[in-house]
DNA sequence: CCCTTTATGCGTACCTCATACGCAAAACCT
DNA sequence: AGGTTTTGCGTATGAGGTACGCATAAAGGG
């Protein structure tokens, strides 16, 4: 049998308890004796199952998604447009994944899941292996960009209200000079930039599906010229 | 005339110098301390001129993207295109430019002119303003999300190159039920993922490229059907 | 030319963190 | 029971950000 003193806690319980302090209070607060502290155990008795603070992280990336829904039924541009917003959904429940300095490719069997929903999506078309991969990579790489730009821009909103909604087209206005820089002038005079609603936090946002539908365009026309 | 004692450095100089220690040991070595002796100056001297870390870090993003270059004659999407790859070169030029934590929407100069470029290149199409807009954010995002992606990856290479190259293909044929996921051991086994080559930190890459052509694919879709 | 005013330079000190080290505590084996 | 092995954790070190207050210049007024 095995000897020695028995663990209180293992990795995973370290992983769920940085998660849970990661929700309630963002992955600022993620210190190892925060953790330890949440555990009811001392700092130092974490690094008998966690290397290092780098370690938990990576753990913590590897936690934080959720299972990947099942696709709805349809052809491929119905079901990769709802995997793209199941992400974006799942990540705006766990901002902090984004902050995560992650430290190599996806191994992690909840992240291969959503790798192997989004393929699925494709199964139908005479797409090749490697063109599926540059599609969902692709998917993937915008859906991450534009969740992050919007949970940054949301958190500077929370700290520095006044800088937003119509503030931000005056400032541009005061910046531009039309005769730099006609293109952006000619955008701002158009008032593009003088809504309320930067952010929208509640829902999916007008710009991330304008840019998904522009993508599977893309896809489409892609397997159009392929055929 | 302005009394008191002459300042001897201003926030424009801490910004270059760390700028400079950012370029040269990467942004982690950018501490108050370090960029303070780079200026031959007290650590302290530094907060009459910057009010915090954070800000230093917002002076920084402002100037660190260089200026944009001018686009290469022809239709929209050689210009677009042109443009992306000139985004994803600067941003290769100062990795750590992903790396700041930023805190709102862009009003430096230099961004702006990054924006306004993209722009000029959909000057002869029949897009609106907002969807000018939808089409450059959408764009740079990919973008962004793209070199963000192939800089961690070379960087997790630096630090541990064993878990890569035909590595990764063989950790995840060990890590894959293809009962339970069917659609991505099918690419598993094409091999896809065997490649030396995943980061080609060199060129442009190849995933770049593909994503890059099925955004403008879907943008030229875009303007097609709203002829 | 000295003194007051004002802004900068910066030494000291405090706090938060990650983490190395070594000993104490517990559980198993013989 | 005594030895062995593994975990728990107190202590200590060092890095980093920054508040505070005094020292130090530079300009203006008398």
């Amino acid at each position: 049998m095995k000897r020695g003193r028995k663990p209180s806690i293992d990795a995973a319980d370290i992983t769920r308890a940085a998660i849970a302090v990661a929700d309630a209070e963002g992955l600022a607060a993620v210190s190892m004796a925060r953790v330890a502290q949440e555990l009811g155990n001392a700092t130092m008795a974490l690094y008998r199952h966690v290397k290092s603070k780098d370690e938990l992280l990576a753990l913590m990336w590897d936690s934080a998604m959720e299972e990947p829904p099942p696709l709805p039924d349809g052809e491929w541009r119905d079901k990769l447009g709802f995997w793209a917003k199941a992400v974006l959904t799942a990540i705006r429940r766990r901002p902090w994944f984004l902050q995560i300095p992650i430290s190599g490719p996806p191994v992690g069997p909840k992240n291969l899941a959503w790798l192997d929903s989004a393929l699925s999506a494709l199964e139908g078309t005479p797409l090749g292996p490697g063109e599926k991969i540059g599609v969902v990579m692709g998917l993937s790489t915008f859906v991450q960009g534009e969740a992050r730009l919007s949970f940054t821009l949301s958190q500077g909103f929370e700290e520095n209200p006044a800088q937003f909604n119509h503030q931000y087209g005056q400032t541009l206005r005061e910046v531009v000079d039309p005769r730099e820089m006609p293109s952006l002038a000619a955008v701002i005079e158009a008032g593009v930039f003088d809504l309320d609603d930067v952010l929208d936090v509640g829902d999916i946002g007008a710009d991330f599906d304008f840019g998904l539908r522009l993508f599977l365009e893309g896809v489409a026309g892609h397997i159009r010229g392929r055929e």
